[in-house]
RNA sequence: UGGGGCGUCGCCAAGCGGUAAGGCAUCGGAUUUUGAUUCCGACAUUCCCAGGUUCGAUCCCUGGCGCCCCAGCCA
């Protein structure tokens, strides 16, 4: 059983509603457009989960397209890594995959049908003359001289660009609106530049590629999109993008909304800096369970569906939001909490001796695998006169409120008896290294005979039957809730306890033969699962998902 | 003081002229063989500020203030 919910209620879904209603559309169709420069992140998500969603909840389609126009930067590792992630947290585009490279042929025509109008041209000055032509934010700027080629001219240069008789950089196609325009975007935006590579969908069919502005609108209107939604930063392009539609004779009319991408707090999410994290190493690949990419998320042990709750959890707008990761952590929990089965593990063990319980005997307890849902089952765990606990759970000098194992104080073993801490032994630096105890015989399972109350619980696995495993312990990237917010260079927060690596740890046996997908909850530790890379039989690698809530290290 | 946006609780967010939903976080308290879960309760007389229109404004108007985006042959 999911946990998911309905999104509420937002601006697009209101649009979209109304457009129904209307009639201006019998039915909708969106997209999602990735540039295959990198892998998805959970900003992706964001917007995979808004437009394939409004497709599922009014009856319309949603497509993948590749934004592909720059082969400069982009590769067909990122292409799979993309298709792989959208299907993993659980979209379908069924027929409808789309390239922006499919319509190269028909984006050249209207390139040259521009020509003809006199609405383009070929532009000879440099990238940096350019800039210098195009004005500030505050001035106009000044139009080229190239501004005024004829119509022939410039339909030979573009062809020969085409054809390959230029080299990368050495001249574009312009369009010809307003150099003096308050909006930047339209003072005469490049169509088209020369970049002699291959391309990973194309190959080596083109050496000119259009620009995202020249490709976008007249993509999403090839394929009907009636919405097309993207972030707030292309909200000057607009007018650019309804230029084109208004000026091409374009088979459709598509419309854009834009709304504001998703910022969470203690990680990054710019390309830019995951590219830098991976490239140098300072993670393990995109899929390091630290980064808040879908593969990083998924090989973590967040589930798909925790994912789609948090994206509709955090609504959509179009104000600058920072979403803090409490609310992404409390999305698997509540996911995991509702199905994980549980299991007794030890992390950093502490040898506990019965000394009361008979030598060499071994007894089989029933233990629920979830103490709210009895489908789940029970399993069976062995108690012997050697255990395990969790060296936090005992103290010999407790502070204030401690209820765990401490000297003269009883408490429960999980499943099994009360047992009554009786001393202690020491190596030469003073630490405690074994734990001894009595247990009380009338205790089997847990409760006292005579009903007197034990406050407190502990895990525990038998030293004699305990699997030893690897546990990898993933906390936030970085230690700042925003370390990206400038001045500073973000990797000065990096977190060094972002990942702690536990060897030795003891599991209970059952987990044993742990299914790969399943999350397992340790109990009183958290949510669990396999590490899929790294973990073999007898080798076992878990890989922490999220803590447990803890009120008490809370104090 | 070029243009375009945004401003409702610590963080998100509904609300669309009729008297402030919800989630996360936080703080109590109950139940509990996970200090988990669950459960109950508290948490914006107020919606960036100031005027105005109105019987009535978070929603309309005017004027401020604050923040974000745009000067790639990136998307």
């Amino acid at each position: 059983m999911s946990t998911e919910t309905i999104p509420s209620s937002n601006f697009l879904r209101t649009i979209v509603e109304d457009d129904l209603k209307s009639g201006k559309h019998a039915s909708i169709v969106t997209r999602f457009p990735p540039e295959p420069n990198g892998y998805l992140h959970i900003g992706h998500a964001k917007s995979i989960c808004l437009n394939f969603g409004l497709a599922r909840d009014f009856g319309g389609r949603c497509h993948l397209r590749f934004d592909d126009t720059n082969p400069a930067k982009e590769e067909q590792e990122y292409i799979e890594s993309i298709k792989e992630s959208v299907r993993w947290l659980g979209f379908d585009w069924g027929q409808n995959l789309y390239h922006a490279s499919d319509y190269f042929e028909q984006l050249y025509q209207w390139a040259e049908y521009l020509i003809l109008q006199e609405k383009a041209y070929v532009e000879d000055l440099t990238a940096a003359e350019m800039r210098a032509y195009r004005g500030t934010l505050t001035e106009p700027g000044i139009e080229s001289p190239y501004r005024s080629r004829s119509t022939d001219e410039n339909l030979a240069l573009f062809r020969r660009m085409k054809s390959g008789e230029f080299p990368d950089g050495a001249r574009v196609l312009r369009a010809k609106i307003d150099m003096s325009s308050p909006n930047l975007s339209l003072r005469d935006p490049v169509l088209y530049r020369i970049i002699h590579a291959p391309h990973p969908h194309v190959g080596n069919s083109w050496c000119i590629y259009p620009m995202y502005d020249f490709a976008h609108g007249q993509s999403d209107a090839i394929e009907g999109i009636t919405h097309s939604i993207c972030t707030l930063e292309f909200e000057s392009h607009r007018p650019l993008y309804e230029w084109f539609l208004d000026t091409l004779p374009v088979p459709a009319r598509p419309r854009q909304y834009e709304f504001a991408r998703l910022n969470l707090t203690y990680t990054v999410m710019s390309k830019r800096k995951l590219h830098e994290l991976v490239s140098q190493k300072i993670v393990n690949g995109w899929d390091d369970p630290r980064l808040p990419t879908l593969m990083g998320l998924r090989r973590r042990g967040f589930t798909p569906e925790s994912i789609r709750t948090f994206c509709d959890r955090i609504g959509v707008g179009r104000s600058d939001s920072w979403i803090e990761m409490s609310v992404l952590e409390e999305c698997v929990r509540e996911d995991l909490n509702e199905r994980a089965p549980r299991a007794l593990a030890v992390l950093r063990p502490l040898k506990v001796i019965v000394d009361n319980y008979p030598e060499g005997q071994v007894e089989e307890f029933e233990a629920a695998n979830h103490p709210q849902n009895p489908e789940l089952g029970n399993r069976t765990i062995n108690f012997s006169r050697e255990i395990f606990i969790e060296q936090d759970d005992f103290s010999e000098n407790p502070p204030k409120g401690f209820f765990r194992m401490t000297p003269g104080n009883e408490v429960r073993l999980r499943y099994a008896y009360i047992v009554r801490c009786t001393g202690v032994v020491k190596d030469e630096a003073g630490a405690v290294v074994e734990v001894h105890c009595e247990y009380d015989p009338a205790s089997r399972g847990g409760s006292a005979a005579d009903g007197r109350k034990i406050k407190g619980t502990i895990h525990w696995v038998s030293a004699q039957y305990a699997v030893d495993a690897e546990v990898r312990l993933f906390d936030r990237l970085f230690s700042d809730p925003n370390p990206d917010r400038g001045e500073i260079d973000y990797k000065q927060f990096l977190n060094p306890l972002s990942i702690e690596v536990l060897s030795g740890c003891k599991l209970e046996p059952n987990l044993r033969d742990l299914d790969p997908e399943t999350r397992v909850q340790f109990e009183r530790q958290g949510y669990f699962r396999l590490d899929p890379q790294d973990s073999v039989i007898d080798q076992l690698v878990f890989n922490r998902v999220v803590t447990l809530k803890d009120t008490w290290s809370k104090k």
